[in-house]
Formats: C-alpha cells, structure tokens, sequence
DNA sequence: TCAGTTTACATGCATTTGCATTCACTGTCG
DNA sequence: CGACAGTGAATGCAAATGCATGTAAACTGA
C-alpha cells in the first residue's frame, strides 16, 4: 500500500477551495427555493442550530460560534425571531450575565417544514452525482476535518 | 466489490450537513484574520474570481454566479472597488447592456498579498487534519459535485 | 419594422450588518 | 471585602445588503 506524506500546501489549498466553490453553488440554488420568502437563510440557519440543541435551550455567545454572523447581529436577530413569535429568550441560570435561547411551537414547526423542503431540493440536486459510498466517504472527510478545528 | 446503491435522502443530507458545517468552521477562522481588516471578505472574494478569469475580464452576471450576494450588491460593490483603484469597469463590446470588470495593478497585487496569507492559513489550519490522499479524495469528490451542478 | 418581451445592470428605499463602544455581571488578587 | 481585569450581551451609528423597480439595449415574431 501507497504511504500518503504530509500534505502540501498546494494540495490543501485546492481541496478547500473546491469544497468552498461547491458549497457556494448548492447555497446559490437554495437561495432561490420558495422557502426562502418565508425567511432569510441565516435566520433558518439559527432555528435549524436551535433544532439541534439537546436541552432545547442554547445560550447566545455558542450559537453564535456556529454562524457566520458577528455577535451584535445575532442579538438582534433574536430580537427579531422573539417579535416574530419563533424563538424564547431567558436569562442564563449560572450567569445572570447570559441569555439562553429555544424555539418555540411555532419555530420548530416552521423549521420542520422548512427543513423538509430543504432536504428534499438537496436531494434532488446532490444524489445523481455521487454513489451512496461516495457520499459516505465524502461525509468521512469533512467529520474529520470539522472535529479537527473544533479543538484548536 | 460492493456495490454502492444510490443514495437516500438521508445520506445526502447528512453529507451535505458535514460540508456545510465545515465550511463554516473554516470560514470563522479565516474571518478573524488580520488580512480581513483591510478587505472584507466578500470584497476579497470578487478579486479572487477576477484573478481567475483567463483574459482578465469577467462580465458582471458571470461574476455575480460565483458569489452568494444579491446582482445590486455586487453591482455597488464594484462601485467601491472601483473607487478604491481595484477594479476597472469597462462596457460589453457586443452587448451594449454589458458591463466587463478586472483587476488593476494595485487590485491584482492585493489579492496576491491577501492569497497568500490566506493560502498558509488554510495550510496550518487543515493539513494536520488529512492525509495527502484524504484530500485528493475530498477534492475529487467536491469536484465532481461541483461540475455536476454546473449544467442543471 | 416595430410592438412586446427578455436580459443586463443601476437606483430608491427599508432592513440588516458590522465595528466600536457601553453596560452589567463575574472572577481574581491584594 | 474592594478595586480591577475579563466576559456576555446590547446599542449607536455608518455602511452594506436585498427587494422592488427603473432604464436601456437586445432579441422575437408577426
């Protein structure tokens, strides 16, 4: 069996930006799905982050880490959100510094129909392209590579 | 060999999940860059597209498929650009709509400036993370995803 | 050829964003 | 304790964004 080197910087380079292009041209599709009318992208993207929450409640400064939005705008996205009658906003127990965010009936319901949409155009855009066990190893690959950055 | 059915919605959305998070986890990192106090992002982005395009020239809608922003935000950041001495904006020779933008001097000298740093980041963040292989594999596969969505 | 449609980009305007800063609470060290 | 640095979120304000629309050029088909 082949011995694989340490990769060098041309080879990262060039995996990472055809991950990145690839992304930028499903996320170019997705955009445009009726779906998105209802509610901007980066505002799904904080319920569907919600949606993943174990207890239900998140606390804002760790759901931002999952985003691409500065602090400031996360917070007044919730602002928004709450108005909107999707999200909850507490004050954290341990520190009364902290707020903890849920969504509420009405935010996970439309982040159920929504999600559905979504994965549904996603597989009807991604599935001829590759095989199952492609996807599988594809799925491999970023895991590593997400995990890798988590504890940095 | 096994045989690899095609795959289910599932498996799809799952891959795509990792990907999206990935690219996400990578892009934080790259944001807080000193590089990125000088060009946003996006900013950086337009110029790094232009540096692609083999006669040096882009058409404006070609462009703006490459990016995730709106055809008026791009048709205004091209504006800022431009005033900025980055870009130079020029009408369609067979199309009197049209409008053609490249890189001057300066903006082609920024964009090498900024890859660069951009470039060993991404080196020092991801290459400890996969094998040389690993990232052909990933390459190979985001590639042909890619190249599959381009003719829909 | 010329009305009707489509395509490419620009603009008006309300909303959203980010940066810098502020405010409130927490933790630390003398 | 009590000043002081550190942390989490909110706010003022200028800049960027998107949607809807406008304008102009290019197609289209009687």
């Amino acid at each position: 069996m082949a011995e694989s080197s340490s990769p060098d910087v041309r080879t990262t380079a060039e995996a990472w930006e055809s991950l990145f292009r690839t992304q930028v041209a499903v996320m170019r599709r997705m955009q445009q799905l009726p779906e998105f009318k209802k509610l901007a992208m980066r505002e799904y993207d904080v319920l569907f982050n919600l949606s993943l929450c174990p207890g239900g409640w998140s606390r804002l400064n760790e759901l931002n880490e999952a985003l691409l939005i500065s602090q400031p705008s996360l917070s007044r996205m919730v602002d928004r959100l709450e108005k909107k009658g999707l999200v909850l906003r507490r004050t954290a127990q341990n520190d009364q510094r902290g707020i903890e965010i849920s969504l509420t009936d009405e935010g996970r319901a439309l982040q159920k129909n929504i999600g559905r949409e979504h994965v549904k155009h996603l597989h009807s855009m991604l599935a001829p392209l590759l095989t199952e066990d492609e996807f599988g190893q594809l799925r491999g690959l970023t895991d590593k590579l997400h995990s890798g950055l988590k504890n940095d």
